[in-house]
DNA sequence: GCAAATTAGTATACTGGATTACAATATACG
DNA sequence: CGTATATTGTAATCCAGTATACTAATTTGC
C-alpha cells in the first residue's frame, strides 16, 4: 500500500486485471452450465444435480450426506434439497444408517446406467465444444493453473 | 465417436477432464465471491451487485436496463431485481428516459465516489491472494485462454 | 452412568441466477 | 392513419447457493 491519497478515478483504472478476470470465471460457470444443461434438458438433471450424482455413484456401499458435503465442499442444507430432488426424480435412495439413527446412507439407484451414456455424451460434447482448438498440453496447463488458484483461495485440493 | 457399444464403468471413467475441469470454475467462482464479500460485507454489497455498478460507474450519461443486460450478460429480470437492491441501498438512481416512456435510465449516485477505495481494495487484496505465486506473464496467459473457452462457449469477448 | 459437547440432517430466510409471461409503449408498414 | 410487431421493464416461479438456528441422536468426559 504505497498510496497516499488516490483519486477516485485512478482507482477506477487500476482494477482492470480485476474486473476482466473475476468475472471471466463467473461467466464461464453460466455459460457451462447453460451448455450442459441444453444438452441434458431431455432427462431433467441440472449440473449440480449432475455433480452430486456422479459422487453418489462412484461409491456403491453408500455415504452419509455429511461425507458428500465434505466432498464436494456444498453445505449440508442446500445438499439436502438437491437430494430432495434427485430422490424424487428416482436417481438416488436414501436408507437409515443401520448403526446410527441419526444418519441416511445416499445411494445411486440403476436409473443412472441407463442414462450414464446420455449424460456421458453431454458433458463430452460440452467439453469438446469448450477445448475446441486446444491442444491437450494446454489443456493440463489450464487444469494446473486453476488448481493453483483454487488453492490460493482456499479450496480444498480434491 | 468410434465406441460401439461402451459399458457403463467405460463411460465412467472416461470423464476424467470434464469432471476435474468443469467443477473447478464452479469452485472457482464460489470461492472468489466468499473472499471478495467477506472483505467488502460491512458496505453490503455483493459481488453480484458490484459488477452491475461498476457498469454502471463508467457511463456518467445513464444506461437503460435492456443496455445494462446487453452488457453484463444477464437477462433483464434478474438484472431488474438486483438494481432494485442497489436503489435501495442508495447506490444508484433511476429516471425515466426523456423521450420513450417506457424506458428508464439508470445512473450511479454520488455514494459510489464515498466508498470506491474501500471496494478497490477489497478487490485488490482478493486477487493478490487468487494469483500469489504466478508471474505477471502467466496471468496474462490465464486470462487469454480464459476468454478464448468463454468465445467458444458462446460468450461475447467484452 | 449421566450431563455436556458434538454431529446428522432439516427448516427458514435471503441473494441471485434462468425462464416464462405480461402490460405498456414505440415503431414499422400496408 | 391504424394495425401488427418490437421492445422496455416487471412479476411470478423455479433452482441453487449462503448463513443461521434447530431437533434428534450419539459421543465424550467426569
Amino acid at each position: 500500500m504505497t498510496n497516499g491519497a488516490r483519486s477516485v478515478d485512478e482507482l477506477r483504472g487500476e482494477l482492470e486485471v480485476e474486473r476482466t478476470l473475476g468475472w471471466l470465471f463467473f461467466d464461464i460457470h453460466r455459460l457451462l452450465a447453460k451448455a450442459f444443461e441444453t444438452r441434458s434438458k431431455e432427462l431433467g438433471l441440472t449440473r449440480s444435480q449432475w455433480r452430486i450424482l456422479c459422487v453418489v455413484d462412484r461409491v456403491p456401499g453408500g455415504q452419509t450426506q455429511t461425507q458428500l458435503a465434505d466432498m464436494t465442499e456444498i453445505e449440508k442444507a442446500p445438499l439436502g434439497k438437491i437430494l430432495d430432488r434427485l430422490e424424487d426424480g428416482g436417481w438416488i435412495s436414501r436408507k437409515g444408517h443401520p448403526s446410527d439413527r441419526r444418519a441416511r446412507l445416499v445411494y445411486a439407484t440403476s436409473k443412472i446406467e441407463k442414462y450414464m451414456p446420455e449424460l456421458a455424451a453431454a458433458a463430452k460434447a460440452t467439453f469438446a465444444q469448450t477445448l475446441q482448438g486446444m491442444r491437450q498440453g494446454e489443456v493440463k496447463d489450464l487444469i494446473a493453473q486453476l488448481q493453483r488458484l483454487k488453492r490460493n483461495l482456499g479450496g480444498a485440493d480434491e
